[in-house]
DNA sequence: CGGTTTTCCTAACATTGTTAGGCTCTGCCT
DNA sequence: AGGCAGAGCCTAACAATGTTAGGAAAACCG
């Protein structure tokens, strides 16, 4: 298979310059997304924005649905990016704090690609096959710098997401310029350190490695 | 003032039927978003199944986001009668348990009405002030149970909101049907309990009830 | 019963995403 | 060079959506 993802069969200048088109196109798309929101823009609008009527888009993507996705798979390649450019560290506890910082300040910095990837704030849009492929690569590398913490348990990895996740939203939709929920990263962070790892890892933590669960009568 | 949105003026028959109306209306609205989505029907859909024309719902509702707004406070008050309905409970612990299973079961219960209230997955809505005073209602019932189970620091409520919404999120998107993120909710708990209460109310607990934060350097 | 208001309708408009069809220019092939 | 396939871009137009205008019937109230 030709795998077209990656470089453009190099004798077809044209293709170089399809390529780049689009990619002018979606960093129209993001632009405008920065500035008024995912949902908050049309085809005509990224159009205007790269010298074209709207009809002139689908010579690069075949719905405005394949545009999202095409900015999806955008945004987790700079997920990825970021994930991968993380320092390692033997210190696992500083591992796991850098693991929450990554994603965290993914979403203070880029809070649009933030609410496509994570929110999912477009209506009809689920990510093709091929996007989802780079979702999963991006988590998988997430799940790598929380086993260089020392975290592998899969609930344990759930609940460190989960806990991420919520965060960041309430970081997005609540306080867009603040730091109060950035400073409850590193406190959730301790707080998931003392919950899940043993104290032969962490000195301070509690002795109690798992409590047994408490559901209310 | 006549509050309007209490009784309407009882001697008027017409007025009732009229708030009838709306609930019907709302209900069907409630209905289709169950079934496709929230963002999943026109206004055409919900006129078709309570035996009317798109444009006559304006009689009712001044756009579509009104109606988005009644639903979003008819959701708030299904929320709030659930808060308000939790069995005070002596013990601290048990009462925090059931603080997040009062929310987190709303959220696999009701999934529709957890998104509009708290995904927001309708691209140009913003609740009214009237609505959102409904919201802060609800939040602030559930810091009511929070602070009778012992939580009472700001950022220990923001701490354990974010890691509900996070969760039930998790839920709603990744598992509607399974009780995986359900388990994990009581584990959360626990975390949350170890990391938060001092030791005089939860015997078990760590001494540490506040770790010095570390983030990663 | 007369007048007013509520309720509901049809017709139509603006804005979307999208398709059809045609012009123009590029770039390869003989 | 000549010619042709196709890429790129256009205008026109369609379908669906929320919404407005304006009118007819029904309900109510004196």
């Amino acid at each position: 298979m030709p795998s077209e993802w990656e470089e453009p069969a190099p004798r077809d200048r044209r293709s170089i310059r399809h390529q780049s088109t689009k990619r002018e196109i979606v960093e129209s798309a993001w632009q405008l997304s920065d500035e008024r929101g995912v949902t908050g823009w049309g085809l005509r609008d990224v159009a205007g924005r790269v010298g074209m009527r709207a009809p002139s888009l689908y010579v690069y993507f075949e719905s405005k649905s394949a545009l999202y996705d095409a900015m999806f798979a955008d945004g987790c390649r700079a997920m990825l990016d970021r994930i991968e450019a993380t320092e390692v560290d033997p210190d696992p506890v500083t591992m796991l704090h850098r693991a929450a910082r990554v994603f965290f300040d993914f979403a203070v910095e880029q809070p649009a690609r933030y609410a496509l990837l994570y929110l999912r704030p477009v209506p009809g849009f689920e990510p093709s096959p091929e996007s989802y492929r780079l979702a999963v690569a991006a988590l998988q590398a997430l799940v790598d710098v929380l086993a260089s913490a020392g975290v592998r348990d899969a609930s344990d990895i759930d609940l460190f997401t989960a806990l991420m996740t919520g965060l960041a939203s309430q970081q997005v939709s609540n306080d867009p310029q603040g730091r109060r929920w950035s400073q409850l990263v590193d406190r959730s962070v301790d707080m998931f350190l003392s919950a899940t790892l043993d104290d032969s890892r962490v000195p301070g933590a509690s002795a109690r490695p798992r409590r047994k669960t408490n559901p209310a009568g």
